[in-house]
RNA sequence: GCCUGAGUGGUGGAAUUGGUAGACACACGGGACUUAAAAUCCUGUGGGGGAAACCCCGUGACGGUUCGAAUCCGUCCUCAGGCACCA
């Protein structure tokens, strides 16, 4: 009665009974302990890469793992909707970006749907959907209410070919994120997000997050980048008010000399005005500005700048420090404005040679005296206060404190916490994305659109224009809209959101995606939140994690969530390699997953994924490693017929079986136990499937012992292996095990069959096998029951020959035994 | 430069945390079946020596701790990723 394996009937039939069933259906129901289950949504490209494939099966072993653990698993999917390519798609295709967003979700979710992962699609979402961005509106507008949006004039980075604005989270290396372009700088008016105002709990909470991977939370420290110092007030000549710094250097402050601003400083112009130094100024803060970012800050950059003609004053030695415009000085960064201690700056060094500026020695190290006019390096270390009025003599890292001390008394400044990160700049002049709710009035100002009026709806109505840049300030039906407050003509604000906005809550609103009377279901929210176990790639490790960390700060202090963060595990995979390098279409080595579906079917792909490295690794691509994965489905096939077809005869009997029947059982249960505990304690999923083949291989060769009917005892054994290797592997490979889980007789539906427990007496052994080394090498092995003791072990070891030999002529000083496993005789 | 990781056979990777290095698989060699090939099955496979029993060497390099080190400590080398004129 052997069958034939043949994948696309097998696997189609089960997909069908799945869905049919409503298998992978998640219910609130808050008497059961639930398990979340995420793989960070797709962007509908088009087709599902080997990338997208490794993830949804890392995720799908868990989710069917913990669903056989009796837990209440979500396990959700859906679409991460908004973004350029479709706007770029439907310019060069002249179609509409909704309906090529469309098409590529329908064509994705099969895609999907083909590799039989356990979704709950009655869950699905897409954050181009009103229903879904509409509650992103609203959210906006209640950020707004409370201080955490707001609006500027900014010098933003701008991408020309995207023709939009870029968060600094998106600028790589001075270039856009998505095509690599030089950003330049540019000024414009713009919506933030005040992600600053949660720059102390966000960089505390990397230490309450021990289930994320170490690289990720130092990613994310060093991007938030607290950095503890004073600042310090310099008051201007002929001006009340003085100019702020920020420094992790108090303890120089009497060896500051001069001043540098970042050219973006606003006072760089008014404080030049009038002088002599007015139009070279001008024109240098001209000329940096409209550099590139790798021209101004690149390696190859040299430092530069020039004298403003004016001066400030050192709040502590009253000396007239000249300030200058540098290149160098990012306005970004703490105020703007740097005061410059050559001797203990490297970059102040070089700029003071350059230009000839004096250079004061405040720190003295141990040892060798530093003579400013002999240095030719700065000296950053540490050491003991000089030239520093009554702070002479001491340790520098005291100075600190006690110069913030002073200045605090002198009402100049004190101790103070900068942090490295920005606020959140979310404005697009794009549009393929979720409008910002909000109406520009001349007179009321930027006025929110009432709540009754949303979702602000992305009009579909457009044609692109031939420049490539968004349609919608051409839409006058659109733009020109009666002011809510005043009722004046007004206009509507075209620029739309960031797209890491809709991703930063879309796992809160899986717990309740057709909820339509908030944004989400506190309830349903609180029960299934946080997300357990996510899963994704490691290039998101700073932006989208760091965003959906914020929002769920954001919706904790609303009163919409009850916890402090979104993702309690965190799993980022490797990525997917062949031929030494990133499988990419411009080198040329992408392996379509749909062929190999098509060939193979969906468990070859899926086992190969999961054995050929380990989750967070890079996986090597082969195909010779594919057909490695069929051959073995082939053989579990062969298996399981195998045992089914073996002859029968009462007659046999079951005398002198017992030792089969008991290796064949602890066999099992050693890899239930294994198995069991790689996927849940280690997410080690390559050693879990390599301890299931082991497996196999032990079935095969008790199952082909000998030729003809088997005692009874040892059928049995052999039944509840079969069984159990069927069970083990139906998270992994879940088409075929449902198939032969059928043929051995039982219900289908395996998720619904409680994952086996290993029986531990089975495990023990009457003897165990110790090795024996002889001054720490292996020199032999003895098998002794378990319940020799420590003296017959060691009898039974010095009685081998070959130990023997090590040990003749020579006085045994110790041995040192280790509990069925080792003894190491000590000889000397 | 700073911060993370990682270096183990021809290859992907094991070694459950200090106790038999190389599990499992791929590739390759030998054999069986076949007219032949594919598939399948059996078998060998870190390097060196030996007829064999066994022995020596071996986890990027060199030291150290230990009865015992891929694992811990120190110094260095290489690779990958992240940050980078952050005052």
């Amino acid at each position: 009665m052997e069958r034939a394996y043949n994948p696309e009937v097998v696997e189609k039939k089960w997909q069908e009974f799945w869905e049919e069933k409503k298998l992978f259906r998640a219910e609130w129901d808050p008497s059961r302990e639930k398990y979340y289950v995420l793989e960070m949504f797709p962007y509908p490209s088009g087709s599902l890469h080997m990338g997208h494939v490794r993830n949804y099966c890392i995720g799908d072993v868990l989710a069917r793992f913990k669903m056989m653990k009796g837990l209440n698993v979500l396990h959700p999917m859906g679409w991460d909707a908004f973004g350029m390519p479709a706007e770029n798609a439907a310019i060069k295709n002249r179609t509409h970006p909704a309906v090529w967003t469309m098409g590529n979700i329908n064509q994705m979710r099969s895609q999907l749907q083909r590799l039989g992962y356990s979704y709950d699609w009655e869950r699905e979402l897409a954050t181009c959907h009103p229903q879904y961005y509409r509650w992103e509106q609203w959210l906006f507008l209640e950020m707004l209410k409370r201080g955490l949006v707001y609006r500027k004039k900014s010098i933003v980075n701008y991408c020309e070919p995207c023709q939009t604005v870029l968060a600094n989270e998106q600028v790589e290396d001075g270039a856009c994120w998505r095509c690599a372009t030089p950003v330049v700088q540019r000024e414009q008016d713009g919506w933030f997000f005040k992600i600053t105002e949660y720059a102390a709990e966000l960089l505390d909470w990397c230490k309450g997050l021990p289930g994320w991977p170490e690289k990720v939370l130092t990613m994310q420290r060093n991007w938030i980048g607290r950095s503890e110092g004073a600042r310090i007030f310099f008051d201007l000549e002929n001006r009340d008010r003085p100019i702020e710094v920020f420094t992790t250097r108090p303890d120089t402050l009497y060896g500051a000399t001069f001043m540098s601003l970042a050219p973006e400083h606003p006072l760089c112009l008014e404080l030049s005005k009038g002088t002599p130094q007015e139009s070279a100024v001008k024109h240098f803060v001209n000329k940096v500005l409209t550099l590139d970012w790798q021209a101004r800050m690149g390696e190859n950059a040299e430092k530069e700048g020039v004298f403003t003609g004016a001066y400030c004053i050192n709040p502590l030695t009253g000396r007239r420090m000249p300030i200058y415009v540098a290149n160098f000085v990012l306005y970004e960064y703490g105020t703007g404005a740097v005061m410059a201690v050559p001797a203990h700056d490297q970059r102040d060094f070089e700029f003071a040679r350059k230009y000839d500026l004096d250079v004061i020695v405040v720190i003295q190290p141990d040892g060798d005296e530093l003579k400013a006019l002999e240095m030719t390096e700065a000296y950053a270390d540490e050491g003991k206060l000089v030239n520093s009025g009554e702070f002479n003599g001491m340790e520098n890292v005291k100075a600190m404190k006690g110069i913030a001390e002073k200045l605090e008394s002198m009402n100049k400044g004190g101790l103070t916490i900068n942090y490295r990160i920005r606020d959140w700049g979310i404005s697009r002049q794009r549009y393929w994305g979720a409008p910002i709710p909000v109406i520009h009035c001349e007179k009321c100002g930027a006025v929110p659109v009432p709540e009754e009026q949303l979702p602000v709806v992305l009009p579909t109505e457009i044609e692109f224009p031939e420049s490539g840049r968004s349609p919608l300030p051409d839409l006058d039906w659109w733009v020109n809209v009666t002011c809510p407050q005043c009722g004046k003509p007004a206009k509507r604000e075209t620029d739309t959101m960031d797209t890491f906005v809709e991703s930063s809550w879309y796992f809160d609103r899986y717990a309740c995606p057709r909820y339509d009377e908030g944004m989400i279901n506190i309830e349903e929210v609180a029960y299934w939140l946080p997300v357990d176990q996510y899963i994704g790639g490691v290039e998101h490790a700073i932006l989208h994690l760091l965003y959906s960390r914020f929002f769920t700060k954001i919706l904790r202090d609303m009163g919409l969530k009850k916890t402090d963060e979104p993702f309690t595990r965190l799993l980022t995979q490797g990525m997917v390699i062949k031929d030494g390098a990133k499988m990419s279409k411009s080198k040329g080595n992408v392996v379509d997953p749909q062929e190999l579906i098509d060939r193979y079917g969906a468990d070859v792909v899926r086992l190969f994924c999961l054995f050929a490295a380990p989750p967070e690794r890079d996986l090597d691509w082969t195909s010779e490693g594919v057909q490695g994965a069929d051959r073995f489905l082939r053989r579990v096939w062969a298996l399981a017929f195998g045992f089914l077809n073996l002859p029968s005869d009462p007659s046999v009997s079951d005398g002198g079986a017992e030792e089969n029947v008991r290796n064949i059982r602890r066999l099992t249960h050693k890899t239930i136990k294994k198995v069991s505990e790689d996927i849940e304690d280690r997410f080690r999923l390559n050693t879990a499937v390599a301890a299931i083949m082991e497996f196999a291989n032990g079935i095969s060769s008790e199952l082909y012992r000998e030729d003809g009917a088997p005692p009874a005892a040892v059928r049995e054994a052999l039944g509840e292996a079969i069984r159990m290797l069927v069970l083990l592997l139906s998270p992994f490979i879940p088409h075929i095990t449902e198939e032969l889980w059928e043929a051995l007789g039982e219900d289908p539906g395996m998720v619904r069959v409680t994952w086996p427990s290993y029986d531990p007496k089975l495990l023990e052994t009457e003897e165990v096998l110790i090795v024996i080394q002889v001054n720490g090498k292996k020199r032999g092995e003895v098998t002794v029951p378990v319940d020799a003791s420590d003296e017959e072990v060691k009898e039974a070891a010095l009685a081998q020959a070959n130990v023997k030999r090590f040990v003749e002529g020579k006085t045994v000083r110790k041995a040192i035994l280790v509990p069925k496993k080792l003894l190491n005789v000590v000889v000397g």
